[in-house]
DNA sequence: TTTTGTGAACTAGTTCACAGCT
DNA sequence: AGCTGTGAACTAGTTCACAAAA
């Protein structure tokens, strides 16, 4: 058996043999904003059957997910609210301030500098990068100053930065990908089209805009289709 | 057999029984945009394999993928890229320019509006809503003009708008969502936080920065425990 | 009684292996 | 010979059903 010796009322973190999908530590990140809005109106505990309302997945998924990590719940009850918050926090490494910086300070990646999501859980967008001289040197309306891109490396390691947020355009992308990952960045997220190569141990998830919204449109001519 | 009678030396689409899935409309996209690559650099013929090295999966993968909709490829030979590119812009609805609407005129927003990635693959940016009045009747700099969200119904009718791009902050976007329902549109492209209802029929499809970047930073905490 | 945690059953998605065209 | 199209085998992911705990 998995299960270890309790060591309290409340925390029984796992060693974590199976490796988690992606899928999981997705529905992670969308679990913790719920119980976010669930402690912020004083709620104290919460079942998987409740949780799994919110969204529209079946509260055994919700379980297996919470289950890769520890026994987080109490039966008869629930999860702790509180409780699992904090647990999913340290999970997905959010309680140690993950500094980004964004590569391309064009109109996506001024915006994205200054996206006011980040900052509240736990990511801080610590630089902007970009070739040009006359960018150099501003900064964001937010006041994220803009790096020359020649410099990257000096300030990963100057600023702690472990992510790397692509937002130029097509053409230059894999370069700046080269870059990123020479500096020794091991996680990107990407906007920019295309596919790219990464050596192994270096994380990519791309944001493809184009891509989604040709999955939208195959999704209206089909719906015309069947109509 | 779902084989009909030759039409022509190139042409077969089929009449989809099977239900497509989502990941397979995606990379019907990736594939899309390689082909533009492949036919502007003048090569007539792909087989399914160097398509497969391109991005990295298996090369019978391609082939189901393209299966579903008609046999493309010529044995022996590999797929014409110019057919195969055109089958598949028909096969996503491009050939018939998508038509899009971003509601909300922030930094996001403004900056989707004028992504150069889209209006290149047969979409089209129409028009952007606001609620603030000092934001109506300005316009993006590339020239997409913000309308009033209270005329969202009779804009979409009179622009044949198809898709609406979400990008209002959190605490508004439910209404928003609903807003884009009301009027009709059966395409959501999502980039608020949050988990939103829509009715049947409708696609949402989200493309959620913060879930994201906690994925990856789920990544890098595991990396290090392995490490 | 309520609700978790989890093996077992099921479903969806991917890869293999090869027959069948060209 | 080369490469597609596809049933069969396999793998990953989800849902079910229920024992065990509060």
């Amino acid at each position: 058996m998995t299960r270890e010796n309790k060591l309290g009322p409340e925390a029984r973190p796992r060693a974590l043999a199976e490796p988690v999908s992606e899928l999981t530590t997705n529905r992670l990140s969308v679990y913790l904003r719920s119980l976010g809005a669930l402690d912020a109106a004083g709620v104290r505990t919460i079942s998987s059957q409740a949780l799994a309302e919110q969204f529209h997945l079946n509260a055994p998924q919700i379980r297996k997910d919470l289950a890769y990590f520890g026994e987080f719940g109490v039966r008869g009850i629930g999860y702790y609210v509180k409780d699992l918050r904090r647990h999913l926090r340290q999970i997905l490494g959010l309680d140690r301030g993950v500094r980004v910086a964004i590569m391309g300070a064009g109109n996506l990646g001024l915006a994205l500098a200054d996206y006011p999501g980040f900052r509240d859980d736990g990511f801080e967008i610590v630089a902007l990068f970009d070739t040009l001289k006359e960018k150099i040197g501003r900064r964001s309306r937010g006041g994220v100053l803009i790096h020359d891109i020649r410099n990257f490396k000096k300030t990963v390691k100057r600023e702690g930065i472990e992510v790397a947020v692509i937002a130029v355009p097509a053409a230059g992308a894999q370069a700046v990908v080269n870059t990123v990952v020479g500096a020794g960045v091991k996680a990107i997220l990407n906007f920019s089209p295309g596919a790219f190569k990464v050596p192994p141990g270096v994380k990519l998830k791309n944001m493809d805009l184009t891509v989604s919204l040709e999955s939208l449109s195959f999704f209206l001519v089909q719906g015309e289709a069947d109509a």
